[in-house]
RNA sequence: GGGCGCUUGGCGCAGCGGUUAGCGCGUCUCGUUUACACCGAGUAGGUCGGGGGUUCGAAUCCCUCAGCGCCCACCA
């Protein structure tokens, strides 16, 4: 590195180390490789989408554990890819397609209508790819896999024609969420419920053959009372039992004749009797609970919308052709009128939405094809063996945390058949075909089929020309559920999947777990035998500052690459993970990316003052010439490695960050390179040195060497293009053996926690953590010293200083630097003239003399302040002592650190009282 | 109706049985000293949501109350 800037520039440094890291093919997985196998497949991004904040967190995430074991001497795969996403895609391009050709899919035409589809695929499908490299992503690129794939196309429908076969795949007409917007079916996990304002109505129908007999029914639903083929009521309400058999007048439509108006009185134990006034109106067709107890009763539904959720002609002439909302207003209006309304009272319920359409959805009856899930029972139990501190099963997969798994096992307890059929042109169509009829005209596609004609395989049968293809296609979800060995060549048995199926990690938001993550383990033990992955960690969800979640239309979402264009994409990363407790939410703030940059600068620039004090990379440390600062920073470095180690297993990546922050910034920056200068202040500059100083200066650039080259292999996880900048521009690579990165930093030993050998050579016992401790702390009390005396920073000030016992010429030196003294005298026998600032430390006192400053009240004021705080630390800590419990019970450690810490506190007492005795206080 | 999570200085969070409760941002005061003002030195600011309990010892474990937020559920 030969000059470096001031500060750091990430733009050009990111876009030259991601190519080169494509260039070497470092992101290649090689299944032949003999190293221990670690890998994860991404969760695949909809292919139209675009960058946002939660999957930065998530793939930050998933490159730091990738990186982290490739240096750690894993083969590792991380698979990438992306998600066709049915109805998204499909709606986005309908949208674009009326915009910009005023035609509807329609009109395009079902084949015309995917070319369109197809088309918008290949110019927009690259974007998403393209921003996750810009964050650093270190997927195996040549393995991109994407759902719509040929290949993958036909693990879905040879999934399909597999299932039908063992019989979980039925088709049925059932009562399904269906988007009247999208006109599609959904599943139940596409619905959301939500809460909504809207009126309870009241009211009366006749008993039919009782003339002034009438019973008094609540819904919210008048608009569906042309539906209605019964009224119920619990068989054990005394209020009806006498009417049940009998037979009401159903109010609406109006014009149909009575008999057709007749509708039987039910007893049902679904009736809560408590609710309204205990009459529930069945509607079999249009309310799932309805339909079941029209199951029950053997009602014959009356289907009275349509698909878009319009009123057909069954509800009448009144509501026909309404829009349900309309038909709702309508038909509680001619209630009214017939003088059948009771009363109306507002009234909010919870309704479900759907997801992508964002309008309530529509219990329909319709035809669609189910799936009764697979293999639950092995895919429910591998992770409950992991709740309640059971210990770890070794065929068992961990959630993290661990709460999830409480999630995950209440809804594989409660499956519901999951409908997976849409109405929809973009997705894999459904393998079955069913035989034309004897004109040639549509088959009627429907359950009662007979097995005969219906064809149910990966290929179309032989005489196609007398079939008709389904015309559905099938659940994104279907497809993405077998996404981690689907991706790897399955069903053939590949190198691939030999070597790194089961995965090793899965990284996902738990928005998804049952969308996709419970239904990939299902799959996976139903297809491969095995889980899909050992681990899963669930991230929060990014809010914004105050707590929302992110969104486009609140426009709080901020654009990642306009942050890695600000800040780069290591402060990016930085700054997120910083920000993100394991399965907690993140709340985004644009100043953690604004941490993570100065982050970056301060990593710059610590080794550009390395790089200042010139000389070669220095490789031998030699243990005679190492000061206590040198030793004590080894040891900081030593426990940093221990920390993140365990941060790591636990998954726990904002304390691996945090340890970082700290370790390298306060630890390495404030005290060590500080104190540093103390030695090589001596040397600088070309004034004669000795050789003694000399070979002083090359150990303590020695150490700083070592601690840099460990530091950044340390944050490459977090920081990967920084880091790989650094290790090229310090030199470090040139220690390393040659590999398939060209010494690239990816592949540099993971540091290890030192060896009790290695600790030993170099003389590495923790005494040297209290000697500097000590004397850090003698020089934070020697700079408050100068507040007392108001001296500025910047300005030099004579201290004197009275040492406890021995004290090795370099630490005075260091004291010295770092207090910015222009002398530092020794004299055990100094006594302070009143009103003298002093403190004590371990070391010994330390005083300012402040020659004709002295304000001896200030001094005064500060000793008294000072007095208080101590008396009441040993009160505390004597009353402690003095329980007899605390000395019977307490471990032996703990005692003991209450009585040094007394000890401490009462040597500082003395020295207080002593001052304030030289004050005539 | 069930389940889960959160509540710690002005703000955002760590800590989850044992040092004087930490960190970042912000505040205030100084400061161009051998890297870094994307910086340095220092300062103020908290009885850890309320109450009760277990313990020699609780921010940390248990109970309870309150507030906020999520998820699940066929009360029309």
């Amino acid at each position: 590195m030969s000059e470096i800037p001031k500060a750091y520039e990430p733009k050009a440094v990111e876009e030259k180390w991601y190519q080169f890291w494509l260039d070497q093919k470092c992101f290649v997985a090689n299944p032949l490789s003999t190293r221990p196998a670690y890998s994860i497949v991404i969760p695949p991004p909809n292919v139209t989408g675009m960058l946002h904040m939660g999957h930065v967190l998530n793939n930050t995430i998933q490159d730091i554990l990738a990186r982290r074991a490739r240096m750690d001497g894993k083969e590792v795969l991380w698979l990438p890819g992306t998600d066709h996403a049915g109805i998204a895609t499909q709606v986005m391009v309908e949208k674009q397609v009326r915009k910009e050709e005023k035609k509807t899919r329609h009109d395009l035409g079902r084949e015309e209508f995917l070319k369109r589809v197809w088309k918008w695929k290949e110019k927009h499908g690259d974007i998403i790819i393209q921003q996750l490299k810009k964050l650093g992503s270190s997927c195996d690129w040549t393995r991109e896999r994407f759902t719509m794939d040929p290949e993958y196309s036909r693990c879905v429908q040879k999934v399909f024609v597999d299932l039908y076969k063992k019989g979980l795949i039925y088709r049925g007409k059932r009562m399904v969420n269906w988007c009247p917007a999208t006109l599609t079916a959904l599943s139940d996990e596409e619905v959301d419920m939500e809460p909504q304002k809207g009126s309870l109505w009241y009211f009366k129908v006749e008993v039919a053959g009782m003339p002034g007999t009438f019973l008094t029914i609540a819904t919210t639903r008048p608009e569906t009372i042309p539906g209605d083929t019964a009224i119920a009521v619990h068989p054990d309400d005394p209020r009806y039992a006498g009417l049940i058999g009998k037979q009401v007048i159903r109010p609406l439509p109006p014009e149909l004749q009575l008999e057709k108006k007749l509708i039987p009185i039910i007893a049902d134990d679904h009736i809560d009797p408590k609710f309204g006034t205990g009459v529930l109106k069945v509607t079999p067709a249009h309310d799932k609970a309805d339909f079941e107890i029209g199951q029950r009763h053997k009602l014959v539904p009356i289907d009275i919308m349509n698909a878009n959720a319009t009123m057909n002609e069954l509800a009448g002439e009144d509501l026909a052709w309404l829009d349900r909302f309309e038909a709702r207003a309508k038909a509680s209006e001619m209630l009214r009128t017939m003088s059948a309304l009771v009363k109306e009272e507002p009234y909010e319920n919870k309704v479900g939405f759907s997801q992508r359409a964002k309008v309530p959805i529509e219990p329909r009856l319709s035809e669609q094809w189910f799936l009764k899930y697979p293999a639950v029972d092995q895919a429910r139990t591998c992770v409950a063996q992991e709740q309640d501190g059971n210990p770890p099963q070794p065929d068992s997969m961990r959630f993290h945390p661990q709460r999830w798994a409480k999630v995950y096992d209440h809804w594989m307890t409660h499956l519901q058949d999951w409908c997976i059929s849409r109405q929809l042109w973009w997705g894999h169509r459904i393998p079955v075909w069913y035989r034309k009829s004897a004109g040639g005209s549509p088959a009627p596609a429907n359950s009662q089929a007979r097995p005969a004609d219906i064809w149910c395989d990966v290929n179309p049968p032989a005489d196609v020309e007398n079939w008709e293809q389904d015309p559905d296609v099938l659940d994104t979800w279907f497809s993405s559920w077998l996404w981690p060995f689907a991706t790897m060549g399955w069903p053939e048995q590949t190198d691939t999947l030999k070597k790194f199926y089961p995965t090793t990690d899965l990284v996902t938001g738990p928005d998804i777990i049952f969308f996709w993550v419970a239904r990939m383990i299902m799959a996976g033990y139903e297809f491969m035998g095995e889980m899909p992955f050992h681990n899963v960690y669930f991230t929060g969800i990014i809010r914004d500052k105050q707590g929302r979640k992110m969104s486009k239309t609140l426009g709080n979402s901020p654009d990642p690459l306009e942050l890695i264009a600000k800040y780069g994409a290591d402060a990016l990363r930085f700054g997120t993970m910083r920000s993100a407790p394991l399965g907690q939410d993140v709340l985004f703030d644009e100043k953690d990316v604004e941490l993570g940059r100065n982050f970056c600068n301060k990593l710059w620039n610590a080794c550009r003052f390395r790089q200042m004090q010139g000389g070669e990379v220095q490789g031998e440390i030699r243990p005679q010439l190492l000061t206590s600062d040198d030793k004590w920073m080894l040891l900081k470095l030593d426990q940093a490695i221990r920390d993140i180690t365990t941060a790591f297993e636990q998954y726990k990546f904002n304390e691996a960050t945090s340890t970082l922050y700290r370790f390298f910034w306060s630890e390495f920056c404030d005290w060590y390179v500080e104190a540093s200068k103390a030695v090589l202040s001596k040397t600088a500059g070309g004034t004669s040195p000795d050789e003694t100083s000399q070979m002083q200066r090359a150990n303590s650039l020695a150490v700083s060497d070592f601690i840099l080259s460990h530091a950044l292999r340390l944050f490459h996880p977090f920081l990967p293009f920084i880091t790989e900048e650094l290790w090229h521009g310090m030199g470090y690579a040139q220690d390393m053996p040659e590999d398939q990165g060209g010494r690239t930093i990816l592949f540099a030993p993971w540091p290890k926690p030192f060896e009790n050998d290695f600790k030993e050579h170099y003389g590495l016992d923790d005494s040297f953590l209290d000697i500097v401790n000590a004397k850090y702390d003698l020089v934070t009390q020697g700079r408050n010293l100068r507040r007392a005396g108001n001296i500025s920073p910047g300005k030099k000030a004579k201290f004197i200083f009275k040492p406890a016992g021995d004290i090795a010429p370099h630490d005075i030196d260091v004291i010295k630097l770092l207090l910015n003294a222009e002398s530092l005298e020794l004299d055990p026998n100094y006594q302070p003239a009143k009103g003298t600032p002093t403190v004590r430390t371990n070391l010994g006192e330390l005083c300012l003399p402040l020659d004709g400053l002295v304000d001896v009240e200030a001094e005064k004021a500060r000793l008294k302040k000072e007095l208080e705080k101590i008396e009441s630390e040993i009160g505390k800590a004597e009353q402690k002592l003095a329980n007899p419990s605390f000395a019977q019970k307490a471990p032996p450690h703990v005692l003991e650190e209450h009585k040094k810490r007394l000890a401490e506190w009462k040597a500082k007492l003395e020295h207080v009282m002593q001052q304030m005795a030289a004050n005539g206080q």
